[in-house]
DNA sequence: ACCAACAAGTTCCAAATGGAACCTTTTGAC
DNA sequence: GTCAAAAGGTTCCATTTGGAACTTGTTGGT
């Protein structure tokens, strides 16, 4: 059996759209998925809950259950069963949209933005090992190309989000 | 409110790890989830069944369940029922290993090869799509940032996948 | 103003999932 | 050579998951 780099084609680095899937995927499962794990065994919180305070903390309070799976791509009934958990919990509180009381923005409560912060702190440092590897330089490239490649997803999003990002847009 | 863009803070291109993460994980919740579930809807097959047969075809012939649930990431009693299911359906066959009698290199049979094609042939159409926005020269440029980041991982993954790859190298 | 269509969120339930224990084979220390 | 430890793979089973149906509220066409 030849090394690990290069079953994975590493060094045969090509503008080849499959590579950059099989990539993608590789650091989601490698990073993304432990990374919750841990924060799941020493905070209590599923991958889920967590989410959803990394989503009020980091991205936006307020925003709504329905808000955070188009976002994140995950179902909005796993996100409403956190969503009810983090609120059992005190971490989050729903309160009523204005005009339209379907909608239940949500908000973290004190105990919520400590936990957020300790979330927050917990994957940055696996951020920053994980690219520690890369140049600043390099990593605001990457940055930049990943940005452009979420922006042009809102054109390829399936039906559901894609009417959702429509309606944001 | 405001515009998706603006929430996921595309604007703000800095070398922050944070984004990095959110970003990878965005992609692959948008992108890689609903193409297996395109997948295993249209060709019936598990998203751990064409994991294996993309293994197989793209990677490497004789790779055993162990080997893939590594590079992978995924758990190996997923990817051992998996790699039983698509025995039973004829898709790939198992042989003994030469001198160690716990492993079972895994090929794909001509049907299986035939479907990991429609398989390949499908992730290669939505990547197409999904990286459209980028120019050439951009698209090989990711890559080879992402296979840095890939070769990095080496260093940071998990205990048992660390333990694996070393084995490897 | 009515009502059909749609949207937010919840509940239901069958199926998938993955941690842990297990079996078999191999390895390495002595 | 022996035996404890570890690795490949499978099985068990409690938990999680997510599609679909449902409830409640809103919208838009006539």
């Amino acid at each position: 059996m030849q090394d690990i780099e290069t079953i994975l084609r590493l060094d045969d680095v090509t503008g080849a759209p499959d590579q950059l899937i099989y990539w993608i995927s590789y650091l989601a499962n490698h990073f993304t998925i432990p990374a919750y794990k841990d924060i799941s065994v020493e905070l209590d919180l599923s991958r889920h809950e967590a989410l959803i305070l990394l989503s009020l903390g980091s991205l936006r309070d307020g925003l709504t259950a329905g808000d955070i799976a188009t976002l994140s791509g995950r179902p909005k009934n796993s996100i409403s069963r956190a969503v009810a958990s983090l609120e059992a919990r005190k971490l989050i509180k729903r309160s009523t949209h204005a005009t339209d009381r379907r909608q239940q923005p949500l908000s973290m409560t004190a105990a919520g933005t400590k936990l957020f912060a300790k979330i927050n702190a917990q994957l940055q440092a696996r951020a920053k090992t994980a690219t520690a590897i890369l140049s600043p330089k390099e990593r605001k490239q990457l940055n930049t190309l990943l940005a452009k490649l979420v922006t042009g997803s809102f054109d390829w999003v399936d039906d559901q989000a894609n009417q959702r990002s429509r309606e944001y847009g």
